[in-house]
DNA sequence: TGACGGTCCGAACGGTCGTGCTATTTCCAT
DNA sequence: ATGGAAATAGCACGACCGTTCGGACCGTCA
């Protein structure tokens, strides 16, 4: 890795701990680059314009989703005791070090709901993966016999989605201590629903 | 009503519009200002800082809430059909007219859940209000023998909230068409789980 | 008629924004 | 050791930010 690549990479790190607290869009160049001790001409020239700054942290972001919840929990069981790791790496996502203002695709996802570009895209097809991989895992657990066979997975996919907003709701703007109680207890009774009489 | 009052109040209705779409924090005075006609000082003469405005539009926000979702919920028959209002009601919200950009308590919460101030006691006060609402719509409705005996209205109202906002969440990032469908079987799921068997 | 409080405007302030240029430094291969 | 490329800094730009201030227009009442 050349020097030019690790000082990107540097930047991409602390941009994404900054857009965590301040959203994607409170993302400033010369915040940024004061608390790297860069100038801000310096640290623009590793990028061609703000946008690709901000799809940069989004793609960093999805890579650490994806190393630390995913891949963890498709090492489980299949079934339902991958499920649940699923569940569990993600209520964990949030508490992060690099992510000291809570989950960047949540605030991320508010912010660019309406603003049509490259960092929606690439927002909205990595919630789509994440998706897409719960509800793989619901079907893995209907061929377990976890879950009903007349279970649908895509609604568990919802359901579970929900939940989890629910918590990082709670949790980060009510400041409420029992969150991690609650959305278990409605994980709990989820699963529940799913599974065989 | 005197003229300043209306015209404070046609520039705080604006800005809940305009605030759905940007978020609170992306609202400008200038921009609010022209889409106004009106200039930034003429506006700015109504509120002694921005901060006081964003406090506007989430008190604003507040009383349509509660005029629109709360009181024709408390309408309904006591029990399953009011919870069942209140979650019909609430469904709507997001697409009423003046929220072109989807509810606004929704960015606010992203945006507010780190920056103290008196914005953000305004909306944790609003959600704490409406989270009791919910609650105790729930605890009416196992006295009225509609949920279980030993059901947890705290518990309700806490996968009720995770389930609109995923439901906010699917329709607005991902334009997903089947939300409408996938919540209220989630909701249907959720009512039952809490039915006497 | 004239003074007055309410309402709004125009101009300007100091700052910060993202983004170009050009110069300077730092690093690596020869 | 040195030439050249890579990496960073310095500086300036136009635009917009929230905010202030003096003044212009208004209907109302003395």
């Amino acid at each position: 890795m050349t020097k030019g690549e690790e000082t990107r990479s540097r930047i991409v790190d602390r941009a994404l701990e900054l857009a965590s607290v301040s959203g994607i869009e409170g993302l400033t160049i010369g915040t940024l680059a004061s608390s790297l001790s860069l100038s801000k001409s310096g640290l623009f020239a590793h990028f061609d314009s703000r946008e690709e700054l901000q799809v940069a942290v989004l793609e960093r972001a999805a890579d650490r989703f994806r190393e630390l919840v995913v891949l963890p929990a498709l090492r489980a069981p299949r079934g339902e005791p991958r499920v649940r790791a699923l569940f569990e790496k993600w209520l964990d996502w949030g508490k992060s070090s690099f992510l000291p203002g809570g989950c960047v695709f949540v605030s991320a996802a508010a912010e660019l709901d309406d603003r049509p570009g490259r960092a929606r895209d690439v927002l909205v097809q990595a919630q789509r993966d994440f998706i897409s991989v719960l509800s793989q895992a619901a079907r893995v657990a209907v061929e377990e016999g976890h879950f009903r066979a007349d279970a649908d997975p895509d609604q568990f996919a919802f359901e579970l989605y929900a939940l989890v907003l629910g918590f990082h709701h709670h949790s980060r703007l009510l400041r409420e201590a029992r969150s991690g109680r609650r959305v278990r207890a409605a994980f709990d009774r989820l699963v529940k629903s799913f599974s065989p009489d």
